[in-house]
RNA sequence: GCACAGGUGGGUGAGUGGUUAAAGCCAGCAGACUGUAAAUCUGCCCCUCCUCGGAGGUACGAAGGUUCGAAUCCUUCCCUGUGCACCA
């Protein structure tokens, strides 16, 4: 039978850096209960097998959950294979088109290879949806259904919104929030996680248990953090986001190119520094060397601490001391496919090969701008000699250093 | 099914026969300035080809048509939304 702290500190523990708890004084109830009975709470977390990349927007959740592993209860890492089919509209202005089982698979595993790297993968339960949905037949759609209106569904804003601007609603959308509901149910979940994004779904499910004569379970909203650019929410398909399976220097790079503002919250959502350790920092460092410590951390959290410090190193080379870093990237390259004369290299054809640009007319742009950099030298002429083969060029475009290898 | 309103570049949104690869804004990229921060200023922002100065090709839901010339006019089709469809 598991021990656990009393319940006033794990409510604490919980409700640092969560947004909104609904309601608190039943998840006080459920804690209590626990306590007294030994039986650990059940929390439950959904997530769509469609982003196979997680990113630190998805950490924020993750680490709530492990905070609930850290006190002893049994998180439930729920796989959405069944309502991935569905496709979640949210934020979503069109219809996504729906995965194949493969896919769903593949993408589900991925997933999982990365959420351990947060959540202890012997303390986690995880669940499939199909599992129940598969068994669903027609007739227990229908009493599913039955149990909520059309005006309850209308009050989530992106559906009043799309109603209320005449854009398109399928159906098969509001089955969505339906189905995640009821997957409390399957589960006998005692709290759910998400984002705040995702609070109207969280309480169908507090609808759905209730109708289905079971206790409703918590719902436990976590902030959205905003991405790069500081303003809209982290998101792959924005490429705001920072990936955690990302190599560690472009992770430190990315952390250190938010804005000031930005940094604290990161620290708030993103490390275990306490508050007011956060509110000292704020007042007596350097913004910058806070950010590198930021930066620091976060490598280290998906990497190693080894790591971390040779790519703080790296970072300094390539960005404050304009040296190309050990780690750069390479890039292999065939002579054939750049070739201009037996000893010129087309360099507009080069930066597309090296993913520097989307099209030759892109990258005959950016040579025009000065962007480009051949080692030291601005290169602005798309036509460039090289000695012999092969060779590395080390090719700076802005903020991005690769090196090509030319072979013959 | 009928009627009406719509469908423009990554997003938004102008443009209703002629310098229109298509205004403005947002996002993005680059340069200057910096702490690769913010703010600000500047340039770029469909594709291909080359002798880098140009040349060509695509594009305004789709296909046809009218015209010297169409995102703009006509026809058909597709898509979205709204109304009507009980009282009759």
């Amino acid at each position: 039978m598991a021990t656990f702290s009393p319940v006033d500190e794990q409510l604490a523990y919980i409700k640092k850096g969560s947004a909104e708890i609904v309601k608190e004084s039943e998840l006080r109830a459920k804690l209590e209960k626990s306590l007294a009975s030994g039986k650990p709470l059940r929390v439950k977390a959904g997530f769509d097998p469609t982003a196979p990349d997680l990113h630190l927007g998805h950490t924020v959740l993750l680490r709530k959950l492990k905070h609930f592993q850290d006190l002893g209860h049994t998180v439930i890492f729920l796989i959405g294979d069944f309502t991935g089919m569905i496709g979640d509209p949210t934020g979503r202005s069109a219809t996504r088109p729906p995965l194949s089982a493969e896919e769903i698979m593949r993408n589900a595993k991925t997933y999982m290879a990365q959420v351990f790297k947060i959540l202890s993968q012997a303390k986690t339960e995880t669940r499939f949806n199909s599992e129940w949905f598969d068994k669903m037949k027609s007739a227990d759609w229908i009493r599913l259904t039955a149990k909520f209106t059309v005006s309850q569904m209308l009050e989530r804003e992106d559906f009043h919104k799309r109603f209320q601007e005449e854009k398109p609603i399928a159906l098969h959308e509001l089955l969505y929030p339906l189905a995640q509901g009821y997957d409390s149910v399957a589960l006998r979940a005692d709290v759910e996680l998400g984002g705040t994004d995702q609070k109207f779904n969280l309480l169908v499910g507090r609808e759905m248990q209730r109708a289905y004569g079971q206790e409703s379970q918590v719902v436990l909203t976590t902030p959205i953090i905003e991405g790069l650019d500081g303003v809209q929410k982290m998101s792959k398909s924005l490429g705001n986001a920072i990936g955690i399976q990302e190599p560690p220097l472009e992770v430190y790079g990315k952390v250190m190119s938010i804005s000031d503002p930005m940094m604290w919250r990161y620290y708030e959502l993103l490390t275990d520094v306490q508050l007011d350790e956060i509110e000292k920092m704020k007042r007596e460092s350097h913004p910058m060397a806070a950010k590198k410590d930021l930066a620091r951390r976060i490598v280290t959290d998906f990497h190693s601490a080894n790591a971390a410090t040779k790519t703080a190193e790296d970072w300094a080379k390539q960005f404050q001391e304009k040296e190309t870093p050990s780690s750069v990237e390479k890039v292999q390259v065939s002579f054939d496919d750049i070739k201009w004369s037996a000893s010129g290299v087309r360099l507009d054809r080069l930066l597309v090969k090296c993913g520097f640009a989307d099209s030759v007319a892109a990258a005959t742009r950016t040579l025009e701008q000065g962007a480009v950099r051949i080692g030291e030298k601005v290169e602005r002429n798309p036509r460039i000699q090289i000695e012999q083969l092969p060779m590395e060029l080390p090719i700076r475009v802005g903020k991005r250093v690769k090196i090509a290898v030319i072979q013959a």
